[in-house]
DNA sequence: TAAATGACAGGCC
DNA sequence: AGGCCTGCCATTT
């Protein structure tokens, strides 16, 4: 098997929190790879096993998803991301106006820290 | 076997 | 501040 990356990706992807995101580059990290930011999207696009990897707690390193290469769609990503209580940025609150919908990175990038037991329970 | 591609990231203009 | 270009590295054909 040469996809010992993309287990190790997954396995990353499947730890991520509810309520948190993590970005590329980090997962990246954690599987192993610093430097493979892209192939951590190419795993996940390949075989983004539905259900059991939420690649949708992936996102950039600016906070926005991916642009119409979601799993079920654009707006199904984002949708899932408020369903798990992710807050957003629609640069309307006080800051620097404009700027698309982006995850609030600051308050929901995940540590990379697990929770104590290795596996998270979804609801 | 080698070359091209690709769900990014960071740096530069 | 925002947009453009290049670099990195594993997988695929």
């Amino acid at each position: 098997m040469t996809e010992g990356f993309s287990q190790a990706v997954y396995r990353v992807v499947m730890a991520i929190p509810q309520g948190y995101v993590a970005t590329y580059g980090m997962v990246a990290q954690l599987a192993g790879r610093p430097r493979t930011a892209r192939m951590v999207g190419g795993v996940l696009h390949r075989n983004p096993q539905p259900g059991v990897i939420p690649c949708h707690r992936v996102v950039f390193r600016d906070g926005s998803l991916a642009p119409g290469f979601a799993f079920g769609g654009p707006g199904e990503q984002q949708a899932l991301l408020e369903q798990e209580c992710v807050r957003f940025i629609a640069g309307d609150d006080s800051n620097a106006g404009a700027a698309g919908m982006r995850v609030d990175l600051q308050q929901c990038l995940w540590d990379g820290r697990m929770n104590g037991s290795e596996e998270q329970h979804i609801e």
